[in-house]
DNA sequence: GTCTATAACGAGATAGAC
DNA sequence: GTCTATCTCGTTATAGAC
């Protein structure tokens, strides 16, 4: 089979991509530029004019990879075939994998600066969380139903309170930069929604 | 004794920081600027400089004040001399209050904001987090004590989950433009938290 | 597909009159 | 304390050569 592709001589649109993801998680949305990306790129900011044409479509791309990749990550788990709490404490294992590259997860920053989004980009946002929440509900019943799981109030209540956990022990924790802090609270979360036990690391999903 | 002042006769200092408060707490701190306070006022932003240096100077008044005004928010409950859970609930509605005027937490936004901003303001809004948690540990520690909360863990671990379950449903509810899903969030964390009854509504304590 | 050049605008900031 | 005027720089974006 064909050799996955080596980081840097993925096409350019790609590298465009994975620079401005990496700024937004950082930055913000308000916080990076084209300049910033064309000098970390070393070509010049029309040329990324050529890829994205402006800030809206390139955001928006970055929405859609960040969501389309995150839907995978799902499938994987699914494909896994793991029970509930397993399925749990994989699905906080991919933001913990976030956290490690000292990113802010995207969806959660762009969820700040939400009130400044074009609107094709809001709509994406609100996607994220709902596509999010939507899989976790059906971990959470399931887990209910089959008793690995025991559910204090509703499944989507639990994964409401699951995304919005791990969304702002993320935000906290970057400022303290303390990964430690977030392992706690995502594994005191997985603990209070249902008992599920936090297990160990995995290789390196995705940004 | 004297009158409280009306919002709009305040001083101009004050006039500006209600102002660019409101605008941090929406569009996040690289997402307003002198010319959109200026606007909002109908002075000019040459005026704005008189008061505030730069925006540096401006933004680290706002956390400054906001973080006095929290802690006075603090020292009220502890004022009211309720047990651990009350307390626990009357944090809580600090928090809704804020997300009642449609804004996040303006510490919240400027933990997204993190890594753009000047180092006074970081340390500010890490200090910020600190005194929280330091309260907060408080109560946890006390109500386990006597025996109205029970915890789980540690008590400054339950603090950080709470201050970091709250901020991350704020940061949720905002695009969806759902009061609700933050308060039954709310709930589940002081429940999940110690067993703690949330309450009824108080009158209107800041922005 | 990438470049140079430049337009058009907004941001943060300052000088100095009133 | 607020204004006008101005400066400098950064940001988004476009035209057109290579």
């Amino acid at each position: 089979m064909a050799r996955r592709r080596d980081r840097d001589d993925a096409d350019t649109a790609t590298r465009i991509l994975d620079s401005a993801e990496r700024l937004v998680q950082h930055r913000g949305f308000n916080g990076f530029s084209y300049a910033d990306v064309a000098a970390e790129l070393g070509i010049t900011k029309a040329s990324l004019h050529y890829h994205f044409a402006g800030k809206a479509e390139l955001g928006q791309a970055l929405v859609d990879r960040y969501a389309a990749r995150f839907a995978a990550a799902l499938e994987a788990i699914d494909a896994d075939d793991g029970n509930p709490p397993a399925k749990l404490a994989a699905y906080a294992r991919i933001y913990a994998d976030v956290l490690r590259t000292k990113r802010m997860c995207l969806c959660g920053m762009l969820a700040a600066d939400y009130d400044t989004l074009p609107r094709p980009m809001r709509d994406a946002v609100v996607r994220f969380f709902d596509d999010n929440e939507t899989w976790l509900t059906g971990v959470f019943a399931q887990g209910d139903a089959e008793g690995s799981l025991h559910l204090d109030g509703s499944a989507s209540g639990a994964a409401q309170a699951l995304v919005g956990g791990l969304e702002g022990a993320m935000l906290i924790a970057r400022p303290y930069d303390e990964p430690a802090r977030f392992e706690a609270a995502a594994s005191r979360l997985l603990a209070s929604l249902g008992g599920a036990v936090p297990s160990q690391r995995a290789p390196a999903p995705s940004s």
